[in-house]
DNA sequence: TACAGATTTATACTTAGTCTAAATCAAAAT
DNA sequence: ATTTTGATTTAGACTAAGTATAAATCTGTA
């Protein structure tokens, strides 16, 4: 019965990442808002981070970097990213449920969810 | 021309990835050696991940847990994890070419490479 | 107005990994 | 057999990303 509690601090941070299309990380968030002259707290970003991503406002991406990056997008998809200049893209098209299901036939797993992340060389970099 | 340079410390960090089918951590990597008896300087784990990462001998995996995994096992193939247990299994069942190629289309990105992290429950944890 | 619970803040701490400089080792050159 | 050279290991300092904690602040209800 929870009801989402939107207190200025997590206002501002889930608006960054709303404008942002650059699945923006921890840091990037911090910067942008001190840009804006709105700076909370090193804590306050991380436990608003984890207060969006577990309301379902945002989603936390691992992509094998460091540190995690956060998307706007909620709606299930999945992600590209250029070896070259590290840019980070969404990926529309759906990854075939047939090959999930025998995915969870061969492992005996029940298969709840699957995360993609595909590298290689953007268009502007792969022109040059 | 540089050929493969194994050492006493790398062979032995090497081995015990092999003989692991867990999908170990460097810190697991260590307690193993020093349970042997034959314990490196911290340094060196990391040196000579990087070092048979690099041969091609073993795969880091990045699983979007806080450390990676190991694996000796450097063939095409994806993995599941146990959201239950934590336990990592291998997916050998092959990602449809034709579902990279359309991504490929989408993005108009050269594709190199696709990690798939899956979701779910292992057959044990399920059972319970 | 006062209290209770939630949130923010500042700061200490943790974890995973990198960096550096000195010591050691191993193979080639003398 | 000894020296030189380059690669590797070691110990330990350092970094990056994130978590934990306790005090201060805010918010909303009694």
């Amino acid at each position: 019965m929870s009801k989402i509690n939107l207190t200025i601090q997590r206002k501002a941070i889930l608006e960054v990442i709303q404008q942002s299309h650059d699945h923006p990380t921890a840091a990037d968030i911090m910067e942008r808002l001190r840009e804006e002259g709105r700076s909370f707290a090193y804590g306050t970003i991380y436990n608003s981070l984890r207060y969006l991503t577990d309301a379902g406002m945002i989603r936390e991406l691992k992509l094998g970097e460091t540190a995690s990056r956060y998307d706007a997008r909620t709606d299930e998809h999945q992600h590209i990213v250029c070896k070259s200049c590290g840019r980070v893209e969404e990926v529309l098209t759906e990854l075939p449920a047939e090959w999930v299901s025998r995915v969870a036939e061969e492992t005996k797993f029940k298969v709840l969810h699957a995360d993609v992340v595909l590298e290689g060389m953007c268009e502007s970099c792969a022109s040059q």
